[in-house]
DNA sequence: ATGAAAGCGCTAACAA
DNA sequence: TTGTTAGCGCTTTCAT
């Protein structure tokens, strides 16, 4: 082996293999029309060589790439590990690949990075929420490849949506927390504008309180996201010193909703015997714990297929007009609620 | 806007700005040598034109990408999430940006996974892990980028390392219990040869069992990776029917030992009076459960504060000989055990 | 089923 | 500080 020797590449196969460049070039493509034997040949040849295909050459020349941008809030939430994961999974069949990003819930964040992915020519980009700056709305809308929103309703949006109404989620909640007579009911998280399904979950709340003429006001800020488990409790603990007549508590996830069980739980307080609690997503903490956490499951996993599945679509017909896919979150009911 | 022409070149905006196309290239790398007037316009007439830098076109004729390649086994993990948070951070201000992908726990996934990443000519690789298939470990020899390898120690290292040993942090769990006078200890997890590094902790275990001359054999698996609390709660209620007089339990994460410190709730079993549970990672659910749950942090931050820090010193010095860099775990001591 | 020529958009190398 | 020329490695297009 000779380490500084420039890497071998498809001309060097071609003349081991004995055969012209483009016949490589359709070797290594999935439906090249070449002969079998010439294949193997030529298969052989490049990993005797150690030849790794150059995607940058052939994007470059193809003027198309093999890879669908993703960006979501945060890696480290199962829930939009759930949605890439079922995206990976549903575009696999196609040969295309998944290039992830993360914006901390920070929509400049966003920016940048969208910035950054559309610079690699993307087949199609997969955006969590509906919000952005106006930058990243233009440049998403000159980009022309396809655009999905997910994880949202939005008023405007720039192309296609699979996602739900994160405040109508939370509406129907309160509407079953009424309807087992629970007046005094506390929502916890959604303060920063920067997570805006959170800001959305909030407004929700507020609505629904003000359709049954209920009180709004029990709003607890938990910080700027991502709100987790601690900020939980300590929103919790914040409520119970305020407000200790309240009977119930959404809080704008499940991570948080955990922690503010632990709150109680710390204090003697019997969940759901003197509180009720509930969260948002689904998660795996809520699903174990004792008591198990009343949540709302927006089926992330879906979320992905779904965007796969349109996007596999929008290959085959990259005309198809702008569609709004919506996922119906289920109420799960469980311990920590009456 | 005329949707369907072609996207605007560098020789577009630079016939736009009045000047030739190698300014405008200049204009946009970060110590390009241009007047700043130039640039200026350069910019502007970029901005007016919805022009996109291509960073395909740069990447062939450069032979040099601006991102470096990492593979984590799962996202949805706040340690490998924390570890690659510190890594994009640690590198951001390198104008390196880092390409995420993961492997599932899977060492063949893994190779399907670096080959394609490979292809896309990362600054530099690096991987969770110290196992991979032999083509694997071929191809990473051979390409010719630097390589780390990252949350282990292997034993024959491709390039760099920024890791510790598994095997020897819950080593050190098992003294400590002993040294409290817990006799009868079991581990949970680490069965399937998957998940490589709970496989070192259950073979640290082990080791550490047989060196304090006490049985080794309580030994629950929990199924193919990722662990998480719902197969802890299902392995501890199973140790909990088989071995009754179990007095402490290790778990191979925070997750899973979460899982049966709720099973232990449901079951009445008080923790610690009547049973020890510690894990591993220090994830949150850990620090805020009541009780807390013992654990051990391997500071996944740090790791990939170190591997950026690395890798941009492999920038400058890219002839760097091989660097082991040993993280030390904390044992952190918490209300779940005695 | 295979090959030859041309060129994707950018930047290295050199020149002014 | 700016411009000119050539070419990165592949694939499109056309030919055989």
């Amino acid at each position: 082996m000779h380490k500084d020797r420039r890497p071998p590449t498809m001309s060097d196969v071609a003349q081991q293999a004995g055969v012209s460049p483009m016949t490589v070039s359709r070797a290594f493509k999935l439906g090249g029309l070449v002969q079998p034997e010439t294949r193997a040949r030529i298969l052989a040849a490049a990993d005797e060589l150690g030849y790794v295909f150059d995607s940058t050459a052939s994007s470059l020349r193809s003027q198309r790439s093999d890879f669908v941008a993703v960006t979501i809030p945060s890696i480290a939430n199962a829930n939009f590990a759930d949605t890439v994961g079922a995206l990976v999974e549903g575009l696999k069949h196609q040969g295309l690949t998944v290039l992830l990003g993360y914006t901390n819930y920070d929509i400049h964040e966003e920016e940048r990075l969208i910035e950054q992915l559309l610079r690699r020519k993307p087949r199609a980009i997969v955006v969590t929420g509906g919000r952005h700056t106006d930058r990243t709305r233009q440049r998403l809308e000159n980009a022309s490849v396809p655009v999905i929103e997910t994880w949202d309703l939005p008023e405007n949006p720039i192309g296609h949506i699979v996602g739900f109404s994160n405040a109508a989620a939370i509406h129907g909640l309160v509407d079953h927390f009424v309807a087992r007579g629970l007046d005094r009911i506390a929502f916890i998280g959604g303060d920063a504008d920067r997570d805006t399904r959170g800001t959305d979950r909030r407004a929700g709340f507020v609505a629904a309180m003000r359709a049954h003429g209920l009180d709004g006001s029990r709003l607890i800020a938990a910080g700027p996201p991502p709100i987790s488990m601690r900020e939980g409790a300590e929103a919790m603990n914040h409520l119970l010193n305020t407000r200790p007549d309240t009977q119930a508590v959404i809080c704008v996830s499940d991570l948080s909703a955990f922690g503010a069980l632990t709150a109680c739980q710390r204090r003697g307080i019997d969940v759901p015997g003197q509180i009720s609690i509930a969260g948002f997503g689904n998660y795996e903490v809520g699903a174990i714990s004792v008591p198990s956490i009343t949540t709302i499951d927006p089926s992330p996993a879906q979320i992905g297929a779904i965007a796969a599945q349109l996007l596999c679509q929008l290959e085959e017909y990259p005309d198809t007009a702008p569609i709004c896919h919506r996922i119906s979150p289920r109420l799960l009911l469980r311990e920590s609620s009456v």
